[in-house]
DNA sequence: TCAAAACGTTAACAAAAGATAAGGAATTGG
DNA sequence: CCAATTCCTTATCTTTTGTTAACGTTTTGA
């Protein structure tokens, strides 16, 4: 993909939070580089402190954590949505989990050390600052509703809102995967699956 | 409690996120009620607009859903922690639940209209953005953590992490409400709780 | 102070979910 | 292009959890 075209969702989805001026993004995009990421390639891996946050302009990724051997998918990021271990990348920790590419993939990405310069910046400051409070608090929305679904609902009643809130994407990942993410056995997920078949049918 | 004491808590929370020098901290003091909150008495009601968000600097407080009639248990604030139901202080929305206070409470609050003055206001607007980035960050971070628990760890697993992590205040939470918490019923955690006695015994 | 309500535990049974394995379809990667 | 792997479903069996109800204790509130 076009390095221009990439930088251009970025100022796209910026500017979903906070207006730029072009002089604003002239000084903003100095800060930003656009990395391709190949299928099974890692953006993130665990006990290695994340050092960027990114913007998928293209592909889509997956988060995982490992136990007991076994890969556990937490979340998912596609197109035009954030990703980082924002654990790690806030608290320069070392993340506990992987974030892989899904599919060929390229991500504008914005370092550590760019995004506490850009917050120095005059020109910029303010407004890094803004978007860092809005993109959390779009984030933390987004859990909120996450772990109220894990105390509200059943995994068939996660699974059937998943089916109507979650788009196409869906039908792109394997369904361990969502198993995963519902926090369910894909042994499970397949029962619910053809209880609700035969429901609609 | 004193109201002097209170707010000098809510400064010193500030602060642990972003210095103030005593002129801001004048100015920021202007925007701050100290408010009680009888046992029993809502912070937040359900299908009503979240219009404050608060910190605890006495006593504790109880979030919770009612779903088909009964009221499930999602979370706690204890001293020294923000409470609001955030979703719908940010996005302006009703609330789909509620926030009840434990025990007798006192909270500092700042409405959504004297924060977004705050925010306006010349001496401090850089500051409370940054304050405002942070605790989104690390409440964040919490749910973040929290979904985590849901995906990887057996109830089991979380109840005996949350033994370890939570402190004494959990001993003087009802049962019932932390097996909400946990996503399980009150039923399920007291065997939980009689296989980990026989083990530790 | 005292009756009512709330709590935690336990038991018995039902329902759901996990574990394991097998089989066929789809996908992958050389 | 084809062998190997991954994937989804299904079946069986085990374990866990949910449901309902009962009982004694503690707490609450009038």
């Amino acid at each position: 993909m076009d390095t221009l075209i990439a930088l251009n969702k970025f100022r796209k989805y910026f500017e979903s939070f906070v207006p730029l001026n072009d002089e604003e993004w002239q000084a903003l995009s100095q800060y930003l580089t656009v990395d391709p990421l190949k299928k099974k390639k890692f953006y993130v891996e665990a006990g290695k402190v994340c050092d960027q946050i990114g913007l998928v302009v293209k592909g889509s990724v997956r988060y995982y954590h490992v136990k007991d051997g076994e890969e556990i998918t937490g979340y998912f990021s596609f197109e035009d949505e954030m990703l980082s271990s924002y654990k790690s990348f806030l608290t320069r920790t070392p993340a506990v989990n992987y974030i892989q590419a899904l599919e060929d993939s390229v991500i504008v990405n914005l370092s550590h050390k760019n995004l506490q310069q850009a917050c120095m910046n005059e020109l910029l400051g303010f407004k890094m600052e803004r978007f860092g409070r809005l993109v959390a608090e779009h984030y933390l929305i987004c859990y909120e509703e996450r772990v109220t679904s894990f105390i509200t609902q059943s995994p068939e009643e996660r699974y059937s809102q998943l089916l109507e809130t979650g788009g196409e994407a869906l039908y792109r990942i394997p369904q361990h995967y969502i198993a995963n993410f519902l926090g369910i056995t894909p042994v499970s997920l397949s029962r619910i699956r053809r209880r609700i078949m035969k429901i609609s049918a």
